[in-house]
DNA sequence: ACCTGCCACCTGCTATAGCAGTTGTCCATG
DNA sequence: CATGGACAACTGCTATAGCAGGTGGCAGGT
């Protein structure tokens, strides 16, 4: 009777099995990109704890991974806060972004398998598609695996990381025009063909300058990046 | 257990202000890049507690910060161990450390007030002076400051903290040839006057690929990056 | 000798309690 | 009325205790 239902396997519930500390983690977290903890908001550990239904300690061990993502600061017997998050700083994180996925686009071309350029390329495959659907949803999913497999082929732990923490700056603000120009989409889908040919050419320099402009690109049509006005220019001292 | 000799290193320093967890996460890594720890070494809370003598939240909270810098991997309710960090692991670390070093660069030279500018100026002064005495101490510790101040002036915390955890690694291995090539400082001198006239000159552009092109090239006298073998292939960092 | 199942021990993980600074309030005093 | 100081109520921080899951070894059965 029972021997049945033992040899059954479990359903393995998604994402409950997290701690509880990683999961205040990401529920602060996306609080706080998402607007509903206000920079300059006072927390409490206990406040918070039992806010959540957690004990305290969880929550602090969040906190502290928060303020090394540089989310919040808290000063020492005094309190923690959320921190201030401008616009500016905001850029500047679009642009430490940028840079990472260039550095990991290089490491990819070197080291990429050839099992995820294939997959690569099914990827791109699907931007394709949907591009010419005009599927946002898809389009979403298939970038987010986009960038993913190639920072996953790095295979580098603090690259993964820092990355995936700059992430969730993405949906910080977020009345991000939604209605950018209609040649938006054509143009990142052709950024990604491009990124993917210097993967599979094991070009890594190229790999990093075309994903590092991808990114920057992409921040500027989503309104986080002032335009390049007078950047591009030649790179000639200024003298003063 | 084992790990109990490899806990005695350095006194570290005199900041007796610092809470636990903050100290047993600068001494845990500081044991773990300088090899007291070896790679597959397991950790156990409990075990580092009483070997510190301390409690076992802050040598978790520590573990927990190491995690996410890449330093340990913990498998939930089986143990922590030490990250395996090979020598292509620490060169990727110096290419990440590059790019943000060299993103710090740009936003200094955008945001450094003329205070700090003026600092710096005294700082590239005093290299000069120690590279004349070939007073390594001092060569050492005004690079430390130069590259502190560039950073600090961009005032992005999540920029710093990355470069921190970064800098831990520069005193991994390190059987790093003392005696490089003689022109190995008056080089590091020009590429500091270099960085300071684009810093002074406000070029973003110019700055990063100075910084840049200086932290490769300093990995690559340390021996963690393989010298350039087609280096004539520059890194274009201007999209066009 | 070999498999098998149980059990002590280990691990990370969480909860509770209490310490030590900091801050704000309220009453006493000049 | 203004001012200062002590007390109460916070805060982050640390210690202790105990839970749940995983591992390895030892005994008992085949």
């Amino acid at each position: 009777m029972a021997s049945d239902a033992a040899l059954q396997v479990e359903p393995l519930a998604e994402e409950e099995t997290l701690s509880l500390g990683e999961r205040a983690y990401r529920r602060l977290r996306a609080s706080i990109v998402q607007g509903a903890l206000a920079p300059g908001a006072k927390i409490s550990e206990r406040g918070l704890a039992n806010a959540l239904g957690i004990s305290a300690q969880p929550v602090r061990e969040a906190l502290r991974r928060l303020e090394q993502d540089g989310l919040v600061v808290t000063l020492p017997r005094r309190g923690t806060v959320v921190a201030e998050i401008g616009p500016e700083r905001l850029a500047e994180l679009g642009r430490i972004r940028a840079a990472l996925e260039g550095v990991a686009a290089a490491l990819a071309a070197e080291r990429m398998s050839e099992a995820d350029l294939a997959e690569l390329r099914q990827v791109v495959r699907r931007m394709r598609a949907a591009t010419a659907a005009a599927d946002h949803e898809a389009l979403a999913e298939a970038n987010e695996r986009f960038h993913a497999l190639i920072q996953g082929a790095t295979g580098n732990l603090f690259l993964i990381r820092s990355l995936e923490a700059l992430h969730a700056f993405d949906e910080y603000g977020r009345p991000r025009a939604l209605g950018s120009t209609p040649n938006a989409l054509p143009r990142a889908l052709r950024e990604h063909a491009g990124i993917l040919a210097a993967l599979r050419a094991r070009d890594p320099a190229l790999a990093e300058t075309r994903m590092r402009a991808h990114v920057l690109r992409s921040l500027v049509t989503n309104r986080v990046l002032a335009p390049p006005a007078r950047a591009r220019r030649g790179k000639s001292l200024t003298p003063d």
